[in-house]
DNA sequence: TGTACATCAGTGAACGCGCGTTCACTGATGTAC
DNA sequence: TGTACATCAGTGAACGCGCGTTCACTGATGTAC
């Protein structure tokens, strides 16, 4: 009854993920191997398989717990904050984000760098891969609901796109604001990925200075114009 | 003295390059493989080594050639328009990479995904990498040229790396324009990176259209202020 | 123009390594009567 | 409480595949006299 087998199974099936976390690491995915874990482990490659019935859904697990974590890391921030100061609130998640990819590199490589090939993701990392996001998008409702306005329009395709990813969230916000707030996202992750994956060598070279700036310019934009 | 060899042996050189970047193009970066190439040519695998000493030196050729092509694209793009319309160009020339991105997926993954785990980019690379970024600068020094003025005061240490990058190149740009134009150059990559690496899933189908509204956002940016 | 020699492309076997996955099996832990 | 049976973790060998790189060698193409 006490399940004790369930209790060490447990156990062996987050050590391994660990590893492989480690692995991953250590040189980037791609190199996630089930025969180094296992010698890791000290076990026969075959008794992964008691584990995880591929390699595919360790990844799969992997990118979950990634985006947990960065999940973790954002709402965190969110939450440190005054509710009512949206703008502080951004620079507070934008920074999370920002440093748990530094201190993270090859997580954030398997994240958002390229995808592995051969690979698709199932539905199971839709929720987890969403939660920074809606992070963002909470901040974004905030500052409209206060008052903020963002001039439109918005155009007809993107317009339809962000109604039916309303509709699915169930969030009080205007498409002009989340049209504001995708470009915000896209220069976010975009200021990260170009100083992670080293294309700021030779260009700006101090940490996070480009980010900063990108940061701080999105930060007067969402602001908005003060509300009619 | 004709160099009947020489030339058999160019032509070879680029033939593996080209199966080299179709491999690329089929299963991304990190398929790479010697063998592989070897076999599509009806070679012995020990023969590519004539040509290139190792399987990073052909990375690198690779890296050079996909990076000449996203130049080329840019290069071109820019020269279409009037050296009179800033934004025109600005417009055309993102416009022109995101075209390239989306037509060659893989060789952008390789430019600007996930960096090839223990291969260190040399600098031969560095060159033709800077060239999409040269035409953007220089769309940028025109804008200013023309009376444009940008906000700061820009903060300290990004003012440093930038003022060493404007010495570097040579180029008449502030410090307050560089800033905004990386901030155009982050979002740029970032809208194109998370469109092709499958994160605008559900979120923005219609292709481009976050783009479409990045690129908008930023031309506003970069017209400025008018001059003082 | 013809001969001797050097250069170089390409061969094929081998080294030493890695991987994911399957399968029949052993032996321990749990469960039902 | 004790016994019979089912469940399950872990083993070790094997399958079949891939890779980059080296090396001694053959034979053709070019070069110098």
């Amino acid at each position: 009854m006490a399940g004790i087998r369930e209790r060490v199974r447990a156990e062996l099936t987050s050590e391994i993920v660990r590893l492989a976390r480690a692995q991953v690491a250590a040189d980037g995915p791609g190199a996630l191997s089930l025969r180094a874990i296992a010698r890791d482990l000290g076990m026969a490659s075959s008794a992964i398989y008691r584990y995880f019935p591929s390699r595919d859904h360790l990844l799969t697990q992997l990118l979950i717990d990634s985006y947990d974590r960065l999940g973790d890391v954002a709402e965190a921030a969110d939450a440190a904050c005054p509710r009512a100061d949206p703008m502080g609130r951004w620079r507070a998640v934008a920074h999370a984000i920002r440093g748990w990819a530094v201190a993270n590199p090859s997580e954030y490589a398997l994240l958002f760098g390229t995808p592995v090939p051969g690979y698709m993701a199932p539905e199971d990392t839709i929720g987890p891969a969403s939660r920074y996001t809606l992070v963002l998008i909470g901040i974004l409702a905030d500052q409209e609901a206060a008052g903020a306005r963002y001039k439109g329009p918005v155009p007809a395709p993107l317009a339809a796109d962000l109604t039916a990813l309303r509709e699915f969230l169930g969030v009080s916000v205007s498409n002009e604001a989340l049209a504001v707030g995708m470009g915000a996202w896209a220069a976010l992750m975009g200021a990260i990925t170009l100083e992670l994956f080293g294309h700021l060598h030779n260009v700006v070279d101090t940490p996070g200075a480009l980010f900063d700036a990108v940061v701080e310019h999105h930060a007067a934009v969402l602001a908005g114009l003060p509300g009619t």
